[in-house]
DNA sequence: ATGAAAGCGCTAACAG
DNA sequence: CTGTTAGCGCTTTCAT
């Protein structure tokens, strides 16, 4: 490969002149730059961006690390979060956690000893915040989706109101005439806001969960949805409605349904949060709450390349939190003119 | 950070010392490796390893380049890749084409410029070995999932049988003794293998496929499933089984037969390919034919690191082709016993 | 406007 | 076994 020392000896200048040409930042005669600019064209030259990284002291290569990217709630941020990277001539550096709070921790460190510039955690495990300070001050760090209390002060934190989301979803089902026998599959302690939020909706109108009805499960997978709706199905009397506290189980949920022969909605109505990619292709169509991850991650994603700019560390305590919104298709009844 | 030289100086012995204790390649007396030792936990050192890069030429950093991150086929492959390439002390960088091969060229240059160690390229558009040819030489590429032919001989390839997956799939429906008026829903030109094998399949039973039951599409999305399916349904005479080249569309055609009231399998047998995520919990549980596109995952990632280990360059024609097996569940009938 | 020198932090090669 | 020297390719600083 050519190096600049190779343009400079071609053009006849100093590699100094040749950087102060690709730079632009200093003044450089028409004539010297085209003699320049010739010997890079018929050199082929291209920097080097390691040794850029060195002398510098930054490498323009964020990272983003995530539990899983296998999960596509994940995925379809991480692409959100490339793009707008590779718009400010960032590229982006993959890292999963996968639920090992000892990896994270290496990938941690692994990253600063590569002088990325930024980092994007997507991971609200409790240590997490901990962690992000073993490399706190060497770059820039914004926390992602954190979907409990309380939010961390320590670093600026972009997520998603999730108390709103699991409001929004109780209020549809009595928006629709839905006040009794609501049963609810929450994922126990993660989806915890979600299932507060839920509560506040029915207790604002004076509805009260029954215990019976209310299922804790270990994970929010559609199998588990549709093991904790085949417990609502055994006890008595039925729901009129479950909320799932995401889609993937309230698709497990629909599955369970079809299977005991019950219609939906007209037997059960069924609720899911999240707006995964083919809720709209089940049956029936899912009703739902829409998760705005991709508004989160272009969010996330500008204020990191904002925090870079600034030389000052960034603002610690900034809680960014968007709202979610109703998607209303065929799993839940049309609303009931009283 | 504590730099090397602090490290040397604190324990009393020059940088190359510390560099030896380190990489454990020349012998140290014990005595001083633990001086140095020492030191390095005292000061909380960690290499610096983009100054270890420029030095060594080599960046412990693989990259893979995606047509977009946001389809879970991909996302599962990188998430493969992703851990296999950390268990080898290897960082993953992720690009996505997008379409574009003006977009797909300037990363492959960009990659370049950051000495990666080698690429995965997951993007069988016919201009894209043209395009590593650009790069070639700097490190090894290994070109995966490609889905057409001719195969490309100037680098390795590592994909699926995409003929085979259609010849199974094909020769499930007639193993249950569907043999006339099959359907195919087949996206145009990219499905065109799978395509062939459906044909085959049915050629080599003597059946031969009727030129109003094939529907090309543009894309395959659930969206353009549904609207084939629809296609289909106003033909005469119905279709008695419909296989399309992958799931998604397969899951529009399930949508577009349960809006017409016809049942599956009884009415019509419906088969997809791919095996996603999501395929057993439709309604009926989606019978397809399983891409293995984790073990594609590993063996690609398997054979990068093999050729960056070895200096020659990579074996050029080596092509690998992981076979897809039927996975039968409930969207086609039972094998009839004749 | 251009050149000369220094050095980012590390490892390779050789000397002692 | 340890120290010295050199240099990866680039940018920063200062001199001309």
């Amino acid at each position: 490969m050519a190096t600049m020392t190779d343009v400079a000896k071609h053009a006849g200048v100093t590699k100094q002149t040749v950087s102060n040409v690709l730079s632009g930042k200093a003044v450089v005669r028409e004539e010297t730059r085209q003699r320049v600019l010739e010997a890079i064209e018929v050199l082929g030259y291209r920097p080097n961006l390691v040794a850029r990284s060195l002398r510098k002291g930054k490498t323009s290569i964020l990272a983003i690390m995530v539990p899983t990217i296998a999960n596509p709630f994940y995925s379809d941020i991480v692409e959100e979060v490339e793009r707008i990277a590779g718009e400010h001539e960032y590229n982006l550096l993959l890292c999963t956690s996968r639920k090992s709070a000892e990896r994270a921790q290496n990938q941690l460190q692994i990253l600063s000893d590569r002088s990325i510039d930024g980092l994007l955690l997507l991971d609200d495990s409790p240590i997490s915040t901990e962690l992000a300070t073993v490399v706190q001050g060497q770059f820039p760090i914004i926390l992602c989706n954190w979907e409990h209390e309380p939010y961390p002060d320590n670093f600026p934190v972009v997520s998603i109101d999730y108390r709103e989301a699991g409001y929004l979803a109780g209020q549809h089902l009595l928006d629709v005439g839905l006040r009794e026998h609501i049963a609810v599959i929450w994922e126990s302690p993660a989806h915890h806001l979600r299932f507060q939020g839920v509560r506040n909706a029915l207790l604002d109108s004076g509805v009260d969960l029954e215990a019976h009805h209310i299922i804790a499960t270990a994970d929010s997978t559609t199998e588990s949805g549709y093991q904790a709706a085949r417990m609502l199905l055994a006890r008595r009397p039925l729901p009129q409605a479950i909320l799932a506290t995401n889609d993937l189980m309230a698709l497990g949920t629909l599955k369970a349904l079809r299977e005991h022969g019950l219609r939906v909605p007209d037997d059960i109505a069924v609720i899911g949060i999240d707006n995964i990619f083919l809720g709209a292709d089940a049956y029936p169509p899912l009703t739902t709450v829409e998760i705005p991850k991709r508004e989160m991650a272009a969010e996330m994603t500008r204020l990191l390349l904002r925090c870079m700019k600034e030389e000052e560390t960034p603002i610690p305590r900034l809680l960014t939190l968007l709202r979610p919104r109703l998607i209303v298709r065929c799993s839940t009844p049309h609303s009931v003119i009283t």
